[in-house]
DNA sequence: GATCATTACGAGCCGCGTAATCATT
DNA sequence: AATGATTACGCGGCTCGTAATGATC
């Protein structure tokens, strides 16, 4: 009844990530001995071999236990992390975790007015993959974070589990496809997304809905991504956008803008179904200082 | 950088729940003294108190350690399950969870087929809170469990993550509102949730979406629920119904079945918000043997 | 034969229990 | 005084490192 060793898991992880053991020890500070030995106590532990030896890799149960491991890490280090923050001295600092598209005019503002109340103070703004970001909150590294994606009205956004976390709303904008200014379909109303699903699509899973996240919200099969774009700035994306590659889905407000007028990219706003481009505040339990402020302020700016 | 110790948070929820160092160590089967070292090491690596004494309760601290204590624990456990399951021989028995309101005829029929291939088996069916279910099935204690809850056509259910968990539709019901016969609604259609916000509601958590969720699903305040119904059997619930203690959603066919008459009991669609009432199966990663067979069945009968 | 995992073994540390002490009612 | 948490202390076990062995390319 005894529970799982949380350092061997991490040495487990640390062996199947370099697939490994000497490279896991180095890694880890152990010495190989040390490694193959925690190793060997988890596999009694569980009464089963994780890993194969000769190459190195998980066995079917290491698989399984991968898929556990690394959450519980996580939350472990969330744990730790959150009770510490609780403990110590209350932090001036305000680190921010965005995705691209949550940097806005609204963020701008907001930031502006926490620097004018804590004027030694240097926000920084660090732009991070979306799944990443929970879990900085979790642990700490962030002290806020802003997540975006596509929702129905006045849905909350999925949130991976990581911990005890809050959420609040700022921001639902209409979406609307990007599209080459000559486009047919540019300026139009009333589109229906569905109809859009035997084109060609970018998939820029930094950026916009994926292929599949369209499919689920559309119950349409299709949506076939025609490239892929891996990259977290929109004037990539919309210059590829412009150049004929593909279609691809983003806040109306950010299309409505300047950028996407002197590149060449022009929009419809899909009126069915009825779809927003959410933005969440994501943060731990009680934010702090200059962290609270710019939490209440965004907030506020719901409204 | 050491994670927090899993023997340590056990014995630190012991203590919270029984309020007293010497009982959490009868419970454990440790001594008063190794209690009280396993708190006082906990608190060192945390830098905090998170107990305080006499009366032994948690501090600001230990409280949000409980937060994360608790999910941490199942999901270790539930790691542990999860690979001994993989590793162990396949298991003959069937132990299915399900709320009050997922067992219907479709399952009874799919039950059947399985005992008719497993004919020495038992299968257990244990009626169990919504909640509870997804942690009882990460943690084995169920084999396959079936949830159900108010959603959006084709949404999946929201679902508590406590680890790698897969879930299937099983079902999609149309909901209706449980009234006294004599009511005037009482068999009309085209009725729009967001008008009876100002009618007295029966909250019966166990058994039907709270006020909460409806305020939620209709974005409209009000709900109040009039009446707590602390139960998970619908004869109770619509015995108050029909006495006019309040008003409840429940899934259409099953206030359209005999028992709803019987009691006095009329019902009227709800068609605005769309909304349907949905049941999943929940299951860990690869069930087998007589569950495997279930959710075949039951993902079957889906179409 | 070189690389890398495993086994053998001894040393240090950690965590438990016993027992004595301290605190609170 | 009695209940119950803390501290002192010694023992046992666990885990690590060193070093030797074994296996695989």
């Amino acid at each position: 009844m005894t529970a799982v060793d949380p350092q061997q898991l991490r040495t487990f992880v640390a062996v199947v990530r370099l697939a490994s053991f000497s490279d896991a020890a180095r890694e880890l500070g152990y010495t190989q001995s040390a490694v193959s030995q925690q190793i060997a106590a988890l596999e009694a532990d569980l009464g089963t071999a994780v890993l194969v030896r000769r190459p190195v890799g998980p066995t079917g149960a290491g698989r399984r236990l991968l898929e556990h491991a690394t959450p519980l890490l996580v939350r472990l280090e969330a744990a730790r992390a959150d009770v510490a923050r609780l403990a110590g001295a209350p932090s001036a600092r305000l680190v921010l975790g965005v995705t691209p598209l949550a940097v806005g005019a609204t963020l701008g503002r907001a930031l502006g007015e926490v620097r004018r109340e804590y004027p030694g103070m240097e926000p920084v703004v660090r732009v991070l993959a979306q799944d990443a970001l929970p879990a900085r909150v979790a642990t700490g590294e962030v002290d806020l974070a802003l997540i975006d994606g596509l929702a129905a009205p006045s849905d909350p956004l999925p949130l991976p589990d990581v911990g005890p976390l809050r959420t609040v709303a700022v921001a639902e904008q209409p979406v609307a496809v990007a599209l080459p200014v000559g486009h047919p379909l540019a300026g139009r109303g009333g589109l229906a997304l569905a109809d859009l699903s035997a084109a060609r699509w970018l998939d820029a899973p930094d950026l916009t809905p994926t292929a599949a996240r369209l499919r689920a919200a559309t119950g349409v099969d299709g949506f076939r991504p025609a490239t892929r774009y891996q990259g977290t700035d929109l004037h990539g994306l919309l210059a590829l956008v412009a150049a004929g590659h593909g279609l691809t889905l983003l806040p109306e407000p950010v299309l409505a803008g300047a950028l996407g007028a002197a590149l060449g990219v022009g929009y419809a706003p899909i009126a069915v179904p009825r779809l927003v481009h959410r933005t969440e505040l994501v943060h731990g339990s009680l934010p702090e200082g200059p962290a609270a402020l710019l939490a209440l302020l965004l907030e506020r700016s719901r409204a």
